[in-house]
DNA sequence: ACCGGCTAGATTGTATACATTTACCTCAAA
DNA sequence: TTTGAGGTAAATGTATACAATCTAGCCGGT
């Protein structure tokens, strides 16, 4: 289980350009919307232009690229209702995940990781008062847990699916719930975020599938409500990855 | 309106390698599960390695391929399970897609169009008694049906989503539909899947999202139906696209 | 006889040179 | 002044040479 200790040596090129554009994207260092030069990319990361390549071909697949007619790519900018609609998607794949879990039977295993991860986030809840260094922990448990439920899916399909859909900050599970630690509202969102961890759980134990599903739902609109909070503290909005990428309609 | 016209030339290899590489792999021709040598490529190809590197890629992200760790790319072979769950996936987005545009109001030009392609296949479902030929054009306009249906949702993010969930041929809304025409229950499932056409319009035009929404996914589960019967008559089961990909448990 | 390490071949990953296309700037004519 | 054509420079698309890695087969040891 402690396969994740993979030293960061013979990654290839390929690999360590993608990672690196994809934080100055992130970022916001790179202009949105005009092509983005490769060779400006080679010189910035250092390495040759068919890994570059490479990495900008996987990074338009990904969402942050879009690719321009007459070649080459740009980087993409992303509205309100963009967001909205990836975390409504990203609602629709994970309540049809835990219908999986619920109406099909979820391993008692993979359960049990679930309820574990589960009380650590109550535990984590209970003790601290808005202290802020473990809302590193909570958004690192907040990930484990929806990365289970994916898993409790038992749907290699379904998994693809929405690993391919989350790829995209914003519609992450994890998107808005670090930006949540400076919000005067975090202490309110996470109650309601754990009681329906709760709830998602015990209907997948009682195979109560379209009420898993409408959990599951409900549950990625709470993100909505985190980015709508965000957009009022800038504190808590220049912690959201990737918030350089977006354009509100109103300044 | 006619800007389908372009001609074929001016499309770039690695656009060549991938289509051509596509075919290959959907019609069987290629080895599953074993290393695709890229120099096999090239010399069947005729182009260099630069773009098949690049198709390759590309196929990996739509799916047909899956990458090797330790470098390079194999055919992917297909359970019964992952089909079905890629066609509930399908209908869980074409659901969302369906709600999308009962509840946020579909346009009336687009509405429009997408009753004119129903009246279509009316017409054609009306005259010829199964008719061999007429099957082409109904394949067609049922694709067009489920395009236009996806547009109505206005959203750039869903359909973005459900074009990916579609690459691959069995998630297709048309992926079991040329099988359909060596059916003896073709009849049978035509009038179904067009009567949850009709349905299905009507309830976006009185913004019945909910109905909409299920009306989708049970429309997408007629595919199922398709395959369970093709799986019992070879000539039809031939017909669909990639059919050299599926792997029955039992044969 | 079986297991382990080593060597040779093949294959992928990377860099770079070349070809082709695109975009922009200039200049001339209306 | 504006518009169009032409040319030049830069950027992408392609091919290929080179390097690093993996695979497989063989030999030697236990």
């Amino acid at each position: 289980m402690a396969g994740e200790g993979d030293h960061e040596r013979a990654v290839s090129h390929t690999v360590k350009a993608q990672l690196a554009l994809r934080d100055l994207i992130l970022s916001g260092a790179l202009p949105q919307g005009e092509r983005l030069s490769e060779l400006s990319v080679v010189e910035r990361l250092g390495v040759s232009r068919t890994p570059v390549r490479m990495a900008l071909v996987r990074l338009e697949e990904e969402g942050l690229l879009e690719a321009i007619p007459s070649g080459g790519f740009a980087v993409r900018a992303f509205s309100e209702s963009d967001i909205d609609d990836a975390i409504e998607i990203r609602g629709a794949l994970e309540g049809l995940a835990a219908r999986f879990a619920a109406e099909r039977g979820a391993s008692r295993g993979r359960l049990a990781e679930l309820k574990d991860c589960l009380a650590e986030i109550d535990d984590l809840a209970g003790l601290s008062e808005g202290s802020e260094e473990s809302f590193s922990d909570y958004v690192r448990l907040n990930a484990r847990f929806h990365a289970l439920l994916h898993a409790l899916s038992d749907s290699p399909a379904l998994m693809r699916q929405i690993d391919r859909a989350c790829a995209l900050p914003f519609a992450s599970p994890s998107g808005f719930v670090a930006a949540q630690a400076r919000l005067p509202q975090s202490r309110f969102i996470l109650t309601l975020a754990q009681d329906q961890h709760h709830c998602l759980v015990e209907a997948i134990e009682n195979r109560e599938g379209e009420r898993a599903d409408a959990l599951a739902r409900e549950h990625a609109r709470l993100a909505r409500r985190n980015l709508r909070f965000a957009f009022q503290n800038q504190s808590a909005f220049d912690l959201v990855a990737g918030s350089a990428l977006i354009k509100r309609r109103a300044r």
